[in-house]
Formats: structure tokens, C-alpha cells, sequence
DNA sequence: AGGCTGGATTTGAAAGACGAACCCATGCAG
DNA sequence: CTGCATGGGTTCGTCTTTCAAATCCAGCCT
């Protein structure tokens, strides 16, 4: 068990962290990266996919592109008026892997029905793939091999 | 990038994902995650560490109790009455590794005083560790190859 | 011109967040 | 055994956010 602490090590402000739960840790944010990362881009697939308050969407889709998460672009369908979409950035695409690690706890401590209705394999193996932590050569650490390394503050 | 798709291939009530982000996916909750991650259990050390309200520091204890990511224990300091504390549940401590990776994510795109304040390093090798994804033998998969196998629905 | 459609904003009611003040049990000092 | 200090809460009134429904709006079609 971790030993018991008064505190954390690096406060809150400065800790990456808690910065990044303030720009993601919000429900209908998060629900939205999820659903983006299946590739949903428009304002009413989200709207149908999550039925989120339409005020909400719009206000959270707002903020995903002012932080750089999803960046606002626009589309034309044939035959149709010019649209705006919201496809994810590189920063939103890196949450990619911090989201699948969310989902693999999430089968093993919240499935209801058994068998998770998604996993993940490797393309070339066919084998099943977990969330790990490797150096920097590829070999995979265990948790509880790692040590936290603490930066002198400036 | 991802294709464009009208709709995720799991709705969000079966997706674990969804259920996961239900559970903890909301601002005060994640941040006492991970102040509990360093260890701290006390009512109030969480108060000072974060400055989250009373009422909802309160409430949001009792619902991670709730959900298992917490234990209420009681602990005693001599001379002093016995009080709650709050220490990670296997459920809980299984999401250090998400955080970690969420870390990960802050240090890379949203770090705004150069290094990172924490770093992680492989006790052994002492060389530094970041999240990846590995098959059962613990080969690294980069993520373009991974494939998302859907489990065809009962 | 009129209608349809997707992407929004406006509107008021209900829920939740907030800070300050208060409560409450217990251990200790006088 | 009174009084008070301490940690862990709850209560209270206010302020903000969420929500659903209705409305708006631009442009492409017939």
C-alpha cells in the first residue's frame, strides 16, 4: 500500500497532471474525445451518439478547439451547404493511448456483461495488447519497479 | 487520421469506456485521485492539498466509497480520538496507470515551465519509462497497429 | 418564393457548486 | 469536571451551470 502522506510532492499548479485534468476532466469533454476518436466529427452525430444538451455540445466543442483538441474545419457534401466538423489535432490524438488504458480498467472493474464488447490486437501477431510502461529500449517495466523522480524547482 | 464515422461502434451504455468516465470522470474527482496516488488519506490534508469545498470534498469521498475506489478505515493517532481515513482500494490503485499516462500527456502538451516537475524511471535500469502498449510477452505494438476487435453482441 | 436541414443561440426552471458559519464528539489541560 | 482545541463533517443562502424545449439562421434545393 502507498505510505501515507500529509501532501503531494508537487503542488497542484504546478503538477501536469491536475492541468490536464482541468482542460479533460469533465464528463460530456471526455465523452466527446471518446466519441471522436471513433471518428464522429459532426455536431449532430455527437448530439445523437451521446445525446448531449445541444447548449452543452456546443459550448464544450468550443473550449476541445480553443485547447487545441479538436481543430474546427469545414466540410461540403455535395448537393449540401459547407458545414463546420471538429476533427482531433495531434494533442487530442495523443490521448488515444490514455484512453485506452481508461477502457482496459474500465473491463476489468466495471463490466457488466461479461465479455468486453471491444479489445485491442496487434495487427501483425494477432495477439491481445495491454497497457504497459517500457523504457526507453522497449522492455516493459512493472509498476511497481518505477520510481518517481522529483525536479529540483527553479 | 481516423476516418470519418456517423456513429461509435459501441453505444456509450455498453461501452466501458463511457461507464469508466461516469465513475470518475469529473474534475474534483480525478484530482482527489490523484492526490490519493501520493498517499494521502486525511480529510482535510485532501482540503488543503486542493481547496475543494468542504460540502464537496465530503460528497465526493462518499461516492468513491460508493463505487469501491475508496475505503473508509479508521486511524488513531495516540493521544488523539480515532478519525476516517480514505486509502485506495485495488480498484483505485489499478488506475495508477492511467494517470500515469495522463501525466505523460500534461508533460508533453501542456507543460509550460520547461522540464516536467515528476519524471518516472525504471528502479532498475534507472532509465525513464513511458506508457506503451505491449503484447501477453511484453513486445511493444505501436499504435497504428493496433486493431480494435469488436466482440459480436449476445 | 418556400421548405428543408444541420448547426447553433435563447430562455427559464432545476440542479449543483461554492464559502462561511456552525455542529459535534473526543482527548487533554487546568 | 469544566473548558477548549481539533479534525471531520453538515447547514445555509447565494451564485453558477446544466438542461430541454423552442427559436433562429444560413444556404441549398425544388
Amino acid at each position: 500500500m502507498v505510505p501515507l502522506s500529509r501532501k503531494s510532492p508537487v503542488p497542484p499548479e504546478r503538477c501536469n497532471l491536475a492541468r490536464a485534468v482541468e482542460q479533460i476532466g469533465d464528463r460530456w469533454t471526455l465523452l466527446i474525445l471518446r466519441t471522436a476518436l471513433y471518428g464522429v466529427r459532426r455536431f449532430d452525430d455527437f448530439q445523437t451518439e451521446l445525446g448531449t444538451p445541444r447548449t452543452i455540445l456546443s459550448g464544450r466543442l468550443k473550449s476541445l478547439v480553443e485547447t487545441g483538441l479538436l481543430a474546427r474545419r469545414t466540410y461540403k457534401v455535395e448537393g449540401r451547404r459547407a458545414r463546420p466538423e471538429y476533427v482531433l489535432t495531434d494533442k487530442g490524438e495523443a490521448l488515444r493511448p490514455v484512453l485506452i488504458a481508461l477502457t482496459q480498467w474500465g473491463d476489468a472493474w466495471l463490466d457488466s456483461d461479461g465479455q468486453p464488447p471491444i479489445s485491442f490486437t496487434d495487427m501483425q501477431s494477432r495477439q491481445a495488447v495491454r497497457t504497459a510502461f517500457v523504457t526507453e529500449d522497449g522492455r516493459e517495466v512493472p509498476v511497481e519497479n518505477m520510481r518517481i523522480v522529483l525536479r529540483r524547482q527553479v
